[in-house]
DNA sequence: TTAGACTTGTCAAATAATGACAAATATAAT
DNA sequence: ATTATATTTGTCATTATTTGACAAGTCTAA
């Protein structure tokens, strides 16, 4: 299950020196949560990612993007056509 | 909404000439839920799509795929950064 | 105006996601 | 060994979302 979002996080929080405690309130949830976040076992909201790159001091595209691709990597991995997929998704959004 | 697949399984049904009422009972579901299936309205299950190719005559991958890319579709449909997306799964699809 | 095909709306039931908390584990300092 | 702090894991009631089933609606063409 692809989790870059949460080891990405992990990594920055790590780099700020900051516990889970210090994070998780900001988010208002508790260390529990958050740690399954950073383990790709529980989602974080969408909305709570731009909170989340303010206090990790980056920037929320980066993280919004991530996140993203985590979901999409989770809907078609382990299908058989899932480069299939992508081109068709990409060349839709060229017509649109 | 992206429903590329809902409007090809209904091109397949009229091509083959069937009714909703012909095609419903082969899903174990009644009218209206196809009908909402094709708009878009309702998900078809997964393991549904094999049957219906069958029904309708055709590949079973073609609809996953389809059905698939509307997935992923709506999941980054009116994110600015939907085509960055995109790029970062493909790229961890390589590297995996 | 009736019949058939499809659509729309509603709502209870089923299913999944979330929040909150307790308990467990890990690590390091005392 | 014991304590303290950080993180992780497990559980469970609550909440939210999805589904299935049905009734009633529109639309079209006899």
């Amino acid at each position: 299950m692809a989790n870059q979002f949460g080891e990405r996080i992990r990594q920055l929080r790590e780099k700020q020196e900051l516990f889970l405690r210090q994070v998780a309130p900001s988010l208002d949830m508790d260390t529990a949560q958050l740690s399954k976040i950073e383990k790709g076992i529980r989602q974080i909201k969408k909305e709570q990612i731009a909170i989340l790159a303010e206090v990790l001091e980056t920037n929320k595209e980066e993280l919004l993007t991530l996140w993203l691709a985590d979901q999409v990597s989770n809907l078609i991995e382990g299908e058989p056509m899932a480069d299939e997929v992508l081109k068709t998704v990409s060349k839709n959004r060229k017509n649109n």
